[in-house]
DNA sequence: CTGAAAGCGCTTACAG
DNA sequence: CTGAAAGCGCTTACAG
């Protein structure tokens, strides 16, 4: 015997109502081949018993789960939180359920999620792919959200108009030398971010590039980052390509007693849980994770509803980057004059 | 004509085989009816064809869907990545699936979270409630995680010995005064931390509690915490409730022209992705939410294979709080000796 | 050890 | 406008 489920089901409320199962289902699902009168009782009926629809017969009968998988490379990433609730917040308005699936640690992991939400009966998944991954057409549409520089991708934010703003925004406050702070070379959008920001420097500005990762290889894990030094050299502007960065940027520049933003600017991307929280709160890029899980979402629905079968595609959408926008607080400020500067300025006094 | 699934079927298989589809389905299942040469003959087969069982169709058969529900009461709240990964994790050791669903808003939404959930046919679900919410049996059993302290929890941290390891540690390096930071005085979590703090208190020392949200209703939300005037008030540790505040201490300390830990010591709770990061990197407590998740899921199954019916109640382990572990980095360092001491060293020089 | 059959709850052509 | 019937894919007593 199957384990029953506590509630009622259509057919109960077919014979307790002297009605056909057919006619019950119509009436709920309101595609209207049922007299209003009826159709109204029906409902108030199922309403009146709790009635609460099985989505286990439901998708055996349509061939649709009514559930989307939401792959992520690694949920311990700051920026999961963003994106989990707005594609679970688009999902829910669709009247879809998110199931979650992490792939943290390597390719294969991904592989392994991927195949496992198809094995649950996805009928398609968001994918926020690992570095340098290339998502193949599995068995459901996929919508990949990572950066329009990366082939295959669905959606995501401008990550280099986002890196222009921010080079728009420092070359407003008067900076010459910008420290573009990134973790990883090999990040889409990492490099999308810099590229921005280095096709968005003004005449006489420069800037120069710190790999996290790299310098870690060889001064260890968690090592200063040696911004002083930059500082002390005649950098004034500190570009991270993630709040995080910026977060690190920041307490070793203030620990080595260096004013921010008076002495020089700090900036991050992704307006973080903690960016307006620190003092002084941070500057920074924010994408519109809102706009992108709803396009992302209704390309998949799109092609999941047009499509009988189950086609392994990756969906598109018209709109392929989100611009990001610029939130200035006060980790940013006018550049002090340099030096040199300085000196005439107290020579004049 | 429901929409096909793409792949092949238990029928497919028994018919290209010439044997019954029960006989393929306790062949796959292990369920040991059939002759193991049989057995193998058919689940090579299966692989060969690329079989993925229908969940709908066993879901639909059993009464069970195999997927469980996360209920948060933030996704944005930063401890949200650990418990979804760890959460994620243990259910996928059980082949179980996880639906999230965010209640960010008010206890409505939380309610309508756990409705959504149970309409999604998940076999149980885990709630982390939004603060002093109670949650009352729903139609489907429930793991809570909160803390010990409230009723009807099932498993959590030990909040207040978690407490009582940050009181030790800064006992430990000759504190005397300390300030207790949090958030939000309704929160059952950060009030067992901070009675966990006090009780842990040595002779001689004291402690004054802060609390954030109620500074900000008159000093206006992002405002200074005062903490510069507390350190010269004689305040030589800042004990957060959780990292965020730490954060907002530290970074308030520093931009003041405090030194940490020079000058005085901050620490913080759950150990989130930022506090390695920072300069200095944050002592703090961390939960244990592995094992958390593992005992909440473990015995949600329990009572999910257990009870034949799908009653709605709260389940309980044997271990209803995990202990928490105190992670020593350079934010908190022995107590400079009291201007008093101080003079009588100089005079003693 | 193997198979025929029932049935989980739903939706959808089809017939009346 | 309403109903009888088929069938989605699976598992599980039951019979042989």
């Amino acid at each position: 015997m199957a384990s029953s489920r506590p509630g009622p089901n259509l057919s109960r409320i077919a014979t307790s109502l002297g009605v056909s199962v057919a006619t019950v289902s119509n009436a709920l699902s309101g595609k209207g081949r049922v007299s209003e009168q009826l159709a109204e009782k029906i409902r108030e009926h199922a309403a009146e018993l709790g009635y609460i629809p099985s989505q286990a017969g439901r998708a055996l009968r349509t061939g649709r789960s009514g559930v989307l998988g939401l792959v992520l490379p690694d949920i311990a990433n700051p920026l999961f939180p963003k994106i989990a609730q707005a594609i679970e917040f688009a999902a829910k308005s669709a009247d879809y359920g998110v199931l979650i699936a992490d792939s943290r640690g390597d390719v294969t992991a991904q592989t392994e999620a991927i195949n496992r939400l198809i094995e649950r009966g996805v009928d398609g998944m968001v994918v926020v792919p690992r570095r340098a991954t290339r998502i193949s057409a599995s068995s459901c549409p996929v919508a990949v959200i990572d950066t329009a520089s990366t082939p295959g991708n669905t959606v995501a934010a401008d990550h280099w108009q986002g890196g222009q703003q921010i080079a728009a925004h420092l070359a407003g406050l008067g900076h010459k030398r910008i420290l573009i702070i990134g973790n990883n070379p090999e990040s889409n959008v990492q490099n999308d971010r810099a590229g921005g920001i280095r096709s968005g420097l003004a005449k006489g500005m420069s800037s120069e590039m710190l790999w996290i990762e790299r310098l870690e290889q060889t001064a260890g894990p968690g090592c200063r980052l040696g911004l002083a030094r930059k500082a002390a050299e005649g950098f004034t502007a500190f570009a991270a390509l993630s709040d995080l960065q910026a977060l690190r940027a920041l307490t070793e520049l203030q620990q080595e007693g260096i004013n921010v933003p008076a002495d020089v600017s700090v900036t991050g991307f992704d307006d973080l849980i903690w960016s307006p929280v620190v003092t002084p709160a941070l500057t920074t890029a924010r994408m519109d994770m809102d706009r992108i899980a709803e396009i992302a979402i209704s390309a998949l629905l799109k092609t999941i509803l047009e499509s009988g079968t189950r086609e392994g595609v990756i969906v598109t959408a018209e709109t392929d980057r989100v611009p990001m926008q610029l939130i200035v607080r006060q980790s940013s400020g006018p550049a002090r004059p340099a030096k040199e500067n300085l000196t005439d300025g107290e020579l004049a006094t």
